[in-house]
DNA sequence: ATACAGTTTGACCAAACGGTCAGACCAATG
DNA sequence: CATTGGTCTGACCGTTTGGTCAAACTGTAT
């Protein structure tokens, strides 16, 4: 009576890969309950809905994708390297778990209402907040411009996750082919880290 | 016998709302037709299928998009009001259809095989191509940085895009309210516009 | 009036859907 | 061996789905 039985964690799985490719209408039970090698009635068994499952689902990959960005940020690594770190980590998270990221925001947006549900389930946004505060305090310091710091990340994970989301756009409208589109993947970190890099530091 | 008479208008109407709101899978062929205002037989006699009213909505939404951002640049205005009207071009028109916007990049990601029939429709995508080729200009000339077109673009349209398309996860993660992330939208074309040409502007 | 092509619909269909339930299965305990 | 409690399933249910079709309804030209 694990907290997660074989065939628990069998399903689970199963409805994470379905749902973030197909999204929560397009993924039916049945297809669940085969991928993951049971009948359709154990998954009411274990989940009693569809609905429990698909919060549980998006609760679990939400909390992950926030909680992934953590760690090894260093109060005394410069404000340079820290950026660096900053986009490398979120670039790798982001391209790692791209059908997951994409499929959060997509049904966040679709079912606002089971956010407030969700968010209780989450425990550190905290990073977030710490990483917030280090602009802060290197403004004041007179190293970077004048920028509020909500702008500043939302501009550096725009630039991370866009490219990753809009892939058959990029290429459909810039006339690119895979290789290229891959090249472009390949170089983007050093593309991020250089163009904010040159935005927000104070020259003398 | 219009190209549009006025009941397929409606049907086409109605489709194009709804499943930019819920998506190919959670919007049913009933819904369209109550929506129209008609009935559910008049809708296959209209468009065959769901697969084929779904191809001529996504085709439409698609050649909107990329044939709207054009216009009014000229060729003697210089790269700061070059770049502040094109990042104001594009936040304007991703604020206006925001929905539509999201609709086609998730659905060109999950039915990536109809792509390639949709392209076909498709005219002009030459105005990225003759802001590309500016660009490459300005770069020549020395007043803009060492940087691929392509990936100035894309910054840009990241950064223009992505809190739009994010906004239920960037109020999670950054604790705002509503009115903060507002003032947030309201003050992005100028944040959006400093920071790329603090980043690409070859001071003196 | 009649004929005709385009339009619109209610009634209908097979398939698929989420969900239920009685009972089979299977270890472990007494 | 018998009982018990958790696990698992085939068969089933009511509803909804995308799609069809013959028939009714338009207007218009003959």
């Amino acid at each position: 009576m694990d907290a997660f039985s074989s065939s628990e964690e069998k399903i689970f799985k199963a409805a994470i890969d379905l749902f973030c490719e197909n999204g929560f209408d397009g993924t039916k039970m049945q297809a669940i309950a085969d991928k993951a090698g049971i009948s359709k009635a154990s998954l009411h068994y274990y989940f009693r809905s569809k609905d429990r499952l698909f919060k549980k689902v998006v609760q679990n990959l939400l909390s992950m994708l926030i909680t992934n960005v953590t760690g090894e940020i260093k109060e005394d690594t410069c404000i340079e390297e820290l950026l660096q770190k900053l986009i490398s980590g979120y670039f790798d998270m982001f391209r790692k778990f791209r059908k997951q990221t994409f499929f959060v925001f997509a049904e966040l947006v679709k079912h606002q209402k089971l956010l407030a549900d969700i968010i209780q389930g989450i425990d550190k946004i905290a990073v977030i907040q710490e990483i917030l505060l280090r602009l802060q305090k290197e403004r004041e310091k007179g190293t970077i411009i004048a920028i509020a710091p909500e702008d500043l990340i939302i501009n550096i994970i725009a630039m991370c996750i866009y490219p990753l989301m809009a892939e058959p756009m990029i290429k459909l409208i810039m006339s690119m082919s895979d290789n290229e589109f891959e090249q472009l993947l390949n170089r983007r970190k050093q593309v991020v880290t250089d163009f904010t890099l040159r935005a927000i530091l104070v020259r003398s």
